[in-house]
DNA sequence: CGGGGGATTGACCTCGGTCAAGTACGGTGG
DNA sequence: CCACCGTACTTGACCGAGGTCAATCCCCCG
């Protein structure tokens, strides 16, 4: 069942962003852990070796990549397709709570903020609430309730949104796998959210108490600093897309938020498929469908050529 | 030349925003000093004691007061003319260079950033560069520059804007005396301004090396929380105009934009005077100068009568 | 008194929102 | 296998808020 595979030494082995329906063991040699958070940075996150597991999360959660992984010297890994490991953790209830124990531990590990710990203090870090699956369409939470928690996003998409007196949903802030939410939130003492959370698609998150969280930016400087740092960064981004929308027509904006999102999913820009629904992108951006329905089509003057559901980035800069 | 005044407990003396041309010396009794930063926050600052000056930020500067005093306990304060403080600067250098330090230092000690810390830690503060004159229409700084300093505004108006490629200023934000601006870019390491920032009229500001201010932050946890605290309301406060001008006419932008104003400043609604050129507030609210125009015309329907440059809100609420 | 910058007003146009109809596609049930 | 339905998306026609351009007004200042 299992199927070796020799990887060359700097070989990209999982990529983030990507649908996923298999996992690795690594048999021999080291692989680093990468992500790219949604602010754009490259995060190292962790190098794993022989024994241990990788690409478990969009296996067992069923969703997409939330991190790189790269081989670190030449490496021997074993294939497993993710149907064998649903076998077995069917039929384990120990294997079973032992993988969702191990995508917990990582998720709460591998976010960006705890990229600066060292592994003894990444070992420290509190556990979470483990992978708790909220269905398409669930409110994780709503505008006004009490901020308890960060969530780390597992699988799945999410929107935060708020609603207008007339009922209108302004869409916020989409995240992916991988990222982190209510970071800044979690900065107002005993806030309340302003927007409201709900899932695009079964999602599952970490739920960290906000109080656990403090306690760890207490004890580590390096992450009051890495989380300072990247509320800095979004209100950099909010402001250019503020200026974005004031200045730009929406085919533009329609081009310039795809070559983003090319980058930060780290897709080919040679062709590569939309990972959202088209009426959720047009609510991402401030716009009606029809208009972004409009907009696709004028893409071409922009560089980006779409045929269906495939598009391709022609020209590439910031 | 010196007149007695007596002051119940409880009465405001100095009030933020308001234009001053004279100063008070404390002769019996306390002051307590407090400012609105930006985000909205009531901030204590410090508590002034007999023989201390009080407003000498607006009169030596030329511009408004740039926080509120108000008595703590019965006081009585000897009201010192401008026009006479002016003349006994002049008249000694030494005098002049008292003023001026004295400004610097309470102009860093009472940014809300550092609200948190105790008298002798504020004595400590590093003391950054005397106020800088920046004349009207020079910039502070320029777009890709690197960051230098964190800046502390103790006069006149400053504007934060981008240029487009096509020479197109999109204006970001506006500061008021007693604003800290560039925090977030002081967080990002090694960074570059992102915006352009120019004086809008003569301006007075302090700066502080950005390696200093870490250091401080380092030292002091309270200064990173306010930091972050800070960073996080932004963020909020950007959320809610993307949300406004997604979904409100310029009227009602307008009527919100004033009733904010008015808040900010801690203007008396039953009556007061824009602090901008109008032309600055289009820029602010990213709309044309015309809009705007046409937009003071409908506000009677939102609630507020303008005669003149005099504004008047109705109804007051959030 | 003339000049210049800011503000206002009017005429016009464009982009994108709105409404309505039509298409493409997948799933369900007979 | 096809009829039916619901959802997502597309296309067309229309409209209105706000941008653009030009003329004018207002007020301060030299």
């Amino acid at each position: 069942m299992e199927q070796k595979e020799f990887i060359q030494s700097g070989a990209l082995v999982l990529q983030q962003g990507m649908p996923g329906d298999y996992v690795y063991k690594i048999e021999s040699g080291t692989i680093d852990i990468s992500m790219r958070d949604p602010d754009g940075e490259e995060v190292f996150l962790a190098e794993l070796g022989p024994g241990e597991i990788i690409g478990e999360m969009a296996v067992m959660l069923g969703g997409r990549r939330c991190a790189s992984a790269r081989a670190h010297g030449d490496v021997v890994l074993s294939r497993i397709p993710g149907q064998e490991l649903h076998k077995r953790v069917k039929r384990s209830g120990a294997m079973h709570a032992y993988m969702m124990r191990l995508i917990a531990d990582r998720a709460i590990r591998n976010i960006s903020l705890f990229a600066g710990l060292s592994a003894e203090e990444k070992a420290s870090l509190p556990k979470g609430e483990g992978p708790v699956l909220y269905p398409k369409k669930s409110y994780l939470f709503r505008e006004n309730e009490p901020i308890a928690h960060l969530y780390v996003l597992c699988s799945g998409h999410v929107q935060h949104f708020n609603t207008t007196d007339t009922g209108q949903e302004i869409t916020v802030e989409l995240h992916k796998p991988g990222d982190v939410f209510c970071k800044s939130a979690a900065c107002l003492h005993d806030g309340f959210f302003s927007t409201s959370t709900r899932a695009i698609d079964d999602a599952y998150v970490i739920k960290l108490p906000i109080g656990q969280f403090k306690e760890v930016m207490r004890r580590y400087e390096t992450v009051a600093d890495r989380l300072l740092f990247s509320l800095a960064r979004r209100n950099m981004i909010n402001q250019y897309e503020m200026e974005q929308r004031a200045t730009m027509t929406a085919p533009q904006i329609l081009s310039s938020f795809l070559r983003r999102l090319c980058y930060s999913y780290g897709f080919d820009p040679h062709g590569f498929t939309l990972p959202y629904k088209k009426s959720l992108v047009a609510a991402r951006l401030g716009m009606e469908t029809e208009t972004l329905s409009r907009a696709w089509a004028k893409l071409a003057e922009y560089g980006i050529i779409v045929d269906g559901t495939r598009i391709t980035i022609l020209d590439e800069e910031a």
